[in-house]
RNA sequence: GCACCCGUGGCUCAACGGAUAGAGCAUCUGACUACGGAUCAGAAGGUUGGGAGUUCGAAUCUCCCCGGGUGCGCCA
């Protein structure tokens, strides 16, 4: 099924010969949708774009969608929806078991690559970000009908791992024992160790050469580190409501096997050089080179993220590739993705987009740290928003606050502002939820038809309602391309102010006959594309609150 | 030094080159025997950091400044 605004602009084209860029109306007296495309002819054909209007409209043939189109202001194009075809397409969508959202005719394979935390760290505001994105686009491009495959690149391999098993062997500590905080607290300690004991740095760096090489003691103790984190993730990722499993593993070390071979086709493809030592690969416009590998012969995180595209290209057949990272990775990753194409890892057909974030701030403004100058755990911050909300709400509240501000920004976490029931935030949306729900539990006690369906649509709220219900699949596949989680918040929002007005307007129980019906209908297409709408976000739809 | 991101009412944020820059919070004024008032109606609040340019049209694109953040070859 498409949209009634796709549908349209389909039209629209074939007369003009362009993309209309139909949008939706700024301003009610304009009607449901606007488009430019007059002023945009006229200025290639010289002519008065009020002239071309007149042409355009004359030639259009949407009778059968819209009243007469009107020609306004500069040159204009302003569109209204007939009211019979809104109340067909509100009924189609209350019977459409995807609420409206269209299967892409394009399927692709998707890696989202995210959260991404690390062994014997527990996870942090930061992970936060990227957990709580990262699963809100995996629901998206798996509801529009693509194939996902997340891709957690744990950081479970590299040289911290030689201090860490040397500490524990120090200590005499039975690493399956340990819980997450407790790894957390060696990882410090280690550190520390490290930093001021010479002979344990000597022994830890031969540590590492010892996991490496496979050796089995050095191997148990490292699994053992991984096992005792993953319980510690898993714990958090049930506590967020996310999709993430075990199945979505794929750490560092599972290319560990592949960096020989990966740099043997760098330096086949010819693009490495060797430079003070370290193999290089330098890319015109990037200031510095890559280092695939290192002087000392280790490779980089670079030659890992070099295999992780290579296996999720030749293996996993992937046509798009999304990584949800810190926007400090920038860089890096645009390197990553420049050697890729040169070394063909990537081909042209493939595309790589890095979902950049900003950072999450304290209320004073500075990133998010405790009094010790430490990373925030997520815990915290939970605990922090259950002190103020029942668990459903502080975890929408918080997800919400996350998702409803430009990616790329950095954001204040403000748990006082987030876990408020007005304004645009999570708690607001879930309370609309629950309150249509609840207006349709006490029509359901009284009998109403299975069948329902949107006959009447006099009412300029009921109007609204149901011309922004027509919009939910367009939202949904604008943030499937854009990757821009806020457009749907944006939406929902919008959606339940709609609802609102609506609700306070229109009685539903008290009225009668087919408008009643239509009303019923209207709540219950409000509440699918809400509860539609927030489980993509990750958010749970309540019943009641 | 170079690069990238950000700068929009008091505060937090929208606006895919388009019409009079939109919301929410806070403030003020109204509406309550209320399908959940956790609401609704209304008011006030802006030379979109500054300047120049591009065009029919700029918060948006280009250039130069100012302010804030981040990143810049062997940590990941």
């Amino acid at each position: 099924m498409s949209s009634l605004a796709s549908l349209l602009s389909a039209r629209i084209e074939a007369v003009a010969g362009i993309d209309p860029e139909l949008r939706s109306a700024t301003r009610p007296q304009f009607g449901h949708y606007q488009s430019n495309v007059a002023l945009r002819l006229a200025n290639s054909e010289g002519k008065p774009p009020r002239e071309i209007a007149a042409q355009l409209v004359a030639k259009f043939e949407i009778s059968d969608l819209t009243e007469p189109p009107e020609i306004a202001g500069p040159g204009f194009i302003n569109f209204r929806l007939r009211t019979d075809v809104l109340t067909q397409a509100v009924t189609d969508e209350l019977a459409d078991p995807h609420v409206g959202v269209s299967q892409t005719s394009n399927p692709q394979v998707v890696v989202i690559d995210y959260s991404s935390p690390n062994v014997a760290k527990q996870m942090h505001v930061g992970h936060l970000r990227a957990t709580v994105i990262g699963d809100c686009l995996r629901r998206v491009l798996s509801m529009l009908g693509h194939k996902v495959i997340a891709q957690s690149h744990i950081g479970d391999w590299g040289t911290q791992f030689g201090m860490l098993v040397e500490q524990i062997l120090d200590e005499g500590i039975d690493a399956s024992t340990l819980t997450l905080p407790e790894a957390e607290a060696l990882y410090a300690r280690a550190s520390a160790h490290f930093g001021t004991d010479q002979d344990f740095a000597v022994r830890a760096r031969r540590r590492v050469v010892a996991l490496q090489a496979g050796d089995e003691e050095t191997r148990n103790i490292w699994r053992e580190l991984i096992n005792v984190s993953l319980a510690g993730f898993n714990e958090a990722y049930a506590r967020l409501g996310v999709l993430l499993t075990n199945d979505d593993l794929a750490g560092e070390s599972m290319y560990n096997d592949d960096l020989p071979e990966v740099v043997a086709e760098l330096e086949r493809s010819g693009i490495t050089v060797v430079d003070d030592g370290a193999l290089c690969v330098f890319v015109e416009g990037f200031a510095a080179p890559m280092i695939v590998r290192k002087s000392d012969g280790g490779f980089g995180y670079s030659a890992t993220d070099l295999a992780a595209i290579r296996h999720r290209v030749r293996n996993l057949h992937a046509n798009r590739i999304i990584y949800v990272v810190d926007a400090r990775q920038s860089d890096h990753f645009d390197l990553v993705f420049a050697v890729a194409r040169k070394a063909a890892f990537l081909p042209d057909d493939v595309i790589t987009e890095h979902v950049a974030f900003g950072t999450v701030l304290g209320t004073d403004g500075k990133p998010f740290k405790t009094r010790e100058g430490t990373a925030v755990t997520l815990n915290t911050l939970l605990d922090a928003a259950e002190e103020q909300a029942a668990p459903p709400v502080a975890l929408a509240a918080i997800k919400y606050a996350d998702l409803s501000n430009g990616l790329n920004k950095d954001y204040v976490f403000d748990v006082g502002r987030m876990v408020q029931t007005t304004g645009n935030t999570g708690p607001y949306l879930q309370y609309a939820h629950a309150r249509v729900t609840q207006v349709l539990r006490k029509a359901t006690a009284r009998g109403y038809g299975e069948q329902l369906k949107v006959l009447v649509l006099e009412e300029p709220a009921e109007q609204m309602l149901a011309l922004l219900l027509t919009r939910f699949g367009d939202v949904v596949e604008d943030v499937g391309s854009t990757l821009q989680p806020h457009r749907l918040c944006n939406y929902l929002y919008e959606l339940s102010g709609a609802l609102a007005i609506f609700y306070e307007q229109c009685p539903v129980l008290q009225s009668s006959g087919a408008v009643r019906d239509s009303r019923l209908a209207l709540c219950l297409a409000t509440k699918r594309v809400l509860a539609s709408g927030l489980t993509m976000l990750g958010i749970e739809p309540l019943e009641r609150m």
